[in-house]
RNA sequence: GGGAGCAUAGCUCAGCCGGGAGAGCGCCUGCCUUACAAGCAGGAGGUCACAGGUUCGAUCCCUGUUGCUCCCA
């Protein structure tokens, strides 16, 4: 074995013999209890990010502990159609053609589309597979096959005839660059520097209205003023008529609640085609709406002379002719919240089209009760205020966009009656007769495809053994930036057609940010592709890495030192592995009778318990990263730091007399036992590296992916040889401590002198002389008491026991009496603060009895302590 | 305007049920000790943002303040 682990020499072997051997696949099994989480799909032509990176850890940490414990776990993974992200790409790769998707036409384009699927859709996968994904890839799902398109066509016609899917005129979030309208959610508000226009309208018959505007190219299509019903200031004014400069159109002064007297002079110019707020008061007031922008951004006939121009343009120029009629009063600067395309960045020009929505209010109030009642919860609970007050002011669902690249809408119009037709199956003919059916041009918002996941994956609407085995699913692992777009679609869809929750828990999990804290963008260029950081580190060392240090639910920031860290910890799992096969040798060795048990072995092996029980209670509470630590903690110091240098002598020895051998034996059993089971712990978060060193120990069973989850023992507990092994490691770091302070050379053995009246301490330290004499480089005697205490020494105080290490002619007493000095400062800070306490009545009568015992002994402990090192001090000073 | 989060060592972050704080990295000292220098041993470094409150006792619970981040309108 070399002396450097390399991930690239075992991680491809491994996942391919897991994919082989089948061992993600989960079959329906009645007689076991079901485990499942369906993947939040990628992108089908994505490729994969740290976003992915961590959210796919997390999912995979948690399938692979629940498959050890015995779970019949399934992780269904799959992929999204990603209606925009997926189009915009292909006709970008048409551009580059000189092409554009209208000279293919749609059923051309689409061929090209899926062309472009089949050629990249395999890469995202493949890039999970290489993390280390224990998903079943047997049941591999694209969101646009067909069992789920059939799911759609089933969701969509039912939602029709249940009334909560209608069609309607109405103001959406138009792309002029994607042309398409988005749903309100997928709308980013950025705060941008504005002006706000001051215009004076005239008022018919003399006088004038000054209202103020960030957008004042849309006042050709102002069709009223508002202002508040109480507001003093223009109650005169309601029902008068402006005239609209440029334009030259009398409009009426209206009064509404809406306006807010305080922003800008408190009178509103009131454009219901281009605006949702103005659109909402037009429709109360029954105003007329004047489209003045098209779907490029540029000017309408509606917009008479200023047809044609971009809306920008247009801004500048109707601004100059305020200006130059006296009609523009002034200009402010002002900070606005200005809509932008979450996929290309374009502005987006509220737009009154005729589009699908979905009826929210019904589904809501499920979805609210699901999480109210405790069918739903989110880890970490705070989320679920989130999700709350989301779901209570929901707004209706605008699920039509126009674009080609996903599920069509199952609507059909009759050309000869004017007819519309829902339908799961394309209908032949018309009630009226006519067979000129012509279906909605529109598609589904990518969404609707996927808030169907946890079900339509599973068979729906078909009733599948699978739907009734694995639903509702266990548990969602996503990121909490898609808790509305996703969660909380597939809680209502759920609820609405399965009668049931889709989860029950909701593991959501921050962003991973860059080193600054930024959030990886492409714009920004500061994303870091996790595929090379598991080719120079491995996969196992960035799984580490995202989930040690953070807490659930907190952003983490990605910072290469810490991918050292975790790489450094592969490292060390690897050369304590190596030590430990280096001197297994061949043979199986047999279990160790609790007799022939040394006292590190009798501690290593209650550690692991506990380490046992920790990591398991960790994991239920979905606390990865304390998980991890535990294990961390355990493996480097407890395991390698102190039990492999405790055992070393053990196995090195020449001595071949049968109890010697019989040791040996017992060290190799219990050397064995402790790292394969602290493997076996960590082979949810580093499943690569575990399983190359499981295969290698004395094992049972194919794969460490299928050992059974070890199970916390209390009867394996060693109370008394913990506490005695903290003793001992407490005398041996206080003579490192000597050795290091008086300069003691690393290669020169000194002498200890342990002084203990208490005799069990003494039969310790007589038990185990090695431990002290080996770890601390020293050759040990132990005394009840000294006769003469050595003025050429230094001195220490631990486990209850007083520590000389003579030092003649080396010792600076001047440097000895400074340190003992501090130490006795410390003691007596500590010792006076626990006496505060003691000398307090109240303490005593109100504090928990074991509190005030475990104070009583710290005080002992400290007082000992301090007259030890003052009895010492005076005789140093002489 | 509404909601959420964060503030702990030089840096990045943990810290459960309230009982005087931990890790990694960095820094200092000494070591190539045959598992590992991606390592070993030792060490320095903190008014737990600020002000009140509850409590015998507060980094932790409550209120307010300040600063930063995010979401929604």
């Amino acid at each position: 074995m070399p002396t450097t682990y390399d991930p690239r020499a075992v991680e491809d072997k491994w996942y391919r013999y897991w994919e082989e051997g089948k061992f993600f696949h989960a079959k329906v099994d009645a007689a076991r209890k079901p485990f499942c989480i369906v993947m939040p799909p990628p992108n089908v032509t994505g490729q994969l990010h740290m976003g992915h990176a961590l959210d796919n850890t997390l999912q995979d940490i948690l399938t692979r502990w629940r498959r050890m414990q015995g779970y019949n776990a399934l992780w269904m993974p799959g992929t999204d159609h990603a209606g925009i992200a997926t189009q915009a790409k292909v006709e970008e790769q048409l551009a580059k053609e000189g092409l554009t998707k209208f000279d293919l036409g749609r059923e051309k384009f689409l061929a090209r589309v899926w062309a472009w699927k089949e050629q990249y859709g395999g890469r995202i996968t493949h890039q999970l597979r290489r993390l280390g994904a224990s998903c079943d890839w047997d049941r591999e799902r694209f969101t646009m096959d067909e069992g789920c398109s059939a799911a759609v066509r089933e969701v969509f016609v039912r939602l029709y005839e249940q009334g909560l899917i209608y069609r309607d005129y109405y103001i959406t979030n138009w792309c002029p660059r994607c042309h398409t309208t988005i749903s309100d959610i997928e709308v980013e508000h950025q705060d941008q520097p504005g002006q706000l226009y001051y215009v004076r309208y005239p008022v018919k018959g003399g006088g004038s209205l000054t209202v103020a505007t960030t957008r004042p190219e849309t006042m050709l299509g102002d069709v009223a003023v508002a202002v508040h019903p109480e507001d003093e200031r223009y109650r005169h004014l309601v029902g008068k008529t402006l005239i609209l400069p440029l334009v030259g159109r009398e409009m009426p002064v209206i009064a509404d609640e809406y306006v807010d007297p305080a922003f800008g002079t408190g009178a509103v110019k009131i454009t219901p085609a281009h605006d949702p707020n103005d659109f909402e008061v037009g429709r109360r007031h029954n105003l007329p709406q004047v489209k003045v922008i098209d779907q490029d951004a540029r000017m309408t006939d509606e917009a008479g002379e200023y047809k044609g121009m971009d809306r920008w343009e247009c801004r500048k120029q109707i601004v100059r002719e305020l200006k130059a009629q006296g009609l523009l009063e002034k200009v402010e600067d002002i900070g606005h919240a200005v809509g932008h395309c979450y996929r290309c960045r374009t502005v987006i020009e509220p737009m009154l089209s005729r589009q699908w929505f979905v009826r929210m209010k019904p589904l809501a109030g499920p979805a609210i009760r699901a999480a109210r009642e405790g069918e739903l919860r989110f880890v970490p609970e705070r989320f679920s205020k989130i999700y709350l007050n989301w779901m209570e002011n929901i707004r209706d669902w605008c699920i039509s966009r126009q674009l080609w690249w996903g599920h069509r809408i199952p609507v059909w119009y009759c050309r000869d009656c004017g007819e519309m037709i829902v339908s799961r199956q394309a209908p032949q003919q018309c009630r009226c007769g006519g067979s000129r059916l012509e279906q909605d041009p529109d598609v589904l918002d990518t969404w609707f495809s996927s808030a169907l996941w946890p079900f339509s994956t599973l068979g729906w609407p078909e009733k599948t053994p699978e739907l009734d085995y694995f639903y509702p699913t266990s548990v969602l692992v996503t990121g909490r930036d898609i808790i509305f777009f996703w969660v909380a679609r597939m809680i209502f869809s759920g609820l609405n057609f399965m009668n049931a929750v889709p989860f029950r828990e909701i593991f959501i999990h921050g962003l991973v940010l860059d080193a600054l804290g930024r959030k990886m963008s492409k714009s920004l260029g500061n994303g870091v592709d996790p595929i090379d950081i598991i080719e120079s580190h491995g996969a196992d060392s960035l799984r580490f890495m995202l989930i040690t240090g953070n807490t659930p639910g907190n952003d983490l920031r990605f910072h290469f030192e810490r991918l050292d860290g975790a790489r450094n910890f592969a490292n060390k799992i690897w050369n304590a592995s190596r030590f430990a096969l280096m001197n297994l040798g061949d043979d199986q060795p047999e279990a160790a009778p609790d007799e022939a048990l040394t006292l590190a072995d009798r501690w290593i092996l209650s550690r692991y318990q506990a380490v046992v029980r920790d990591v398991t209670a960790y994991l239920e509470a979905y606390e990865l990263g304390e998980a991890a630590r535990v294990l961390y903690e355990f493996i480097w110091n407890e395991f390698c730091d102190w039990y492999i240098e405790l055992v070393k002598p053990r196995l090195y020895a020449r001595d071949e007399s049968p109890a010697a051998r019989q040791d040996r034996a017992v060290a190799r059993d219990v050397l064995s036992r402790v790292l394969r089971g602290a493997m076996e712990l960590l082979h949810p978060f580093m499943p690569f590296i575990t399983e190359e060193i499981w295969q290698r120990l004395p094992r049972r069973g194919p794969t460490i992916m299928l050992a059974p989850w070890p199970v916390y023992r209390a009867e394996q507990r060693d109370q008394t040889a913990e506490a005695e092994m903290e003793t001992l490691m407490e005398i041996i770091r206080a003579i490192r401590h000597i050795r290091n302070e008086m300069n003691v050379p690393p290669g020169k053995k000194a002498d200890a002198v342990l002084v203990a009246p208490q005799e069990n301490l003494r039969r310790l330290a007589v038990a185990w002389p090695g431990y002290i004499e080996g770890l601390a480089a020293c050759r040990l005697q132990v005394l009840p008491a000294l006769a003469e205490r050595p003025a050429q020494a230094a001195h220490a105080v631990a486990g209850g026991a007083e520590i000389f290490v003579p030092l003649k002619g080396l010792i600076d007493l001047d440097r000895e009496t400074a340190r003992l000095e501090k130490e006795l400062a410390v003691l007596g800070k500590d010792l006076a603060r626990v006496r505060g306490k003691l000398g307090n009545a109240a303490f005593l009568s109100k504090a928990p009895a074991a509190v005030v015992e475990k104070e009583r002994a710290k005080e002992t402990e400290l007082a000992v302590k301090y007259g030890a090192v003052e009895k010492r001090l005076s005789i140093l000073r002489g």
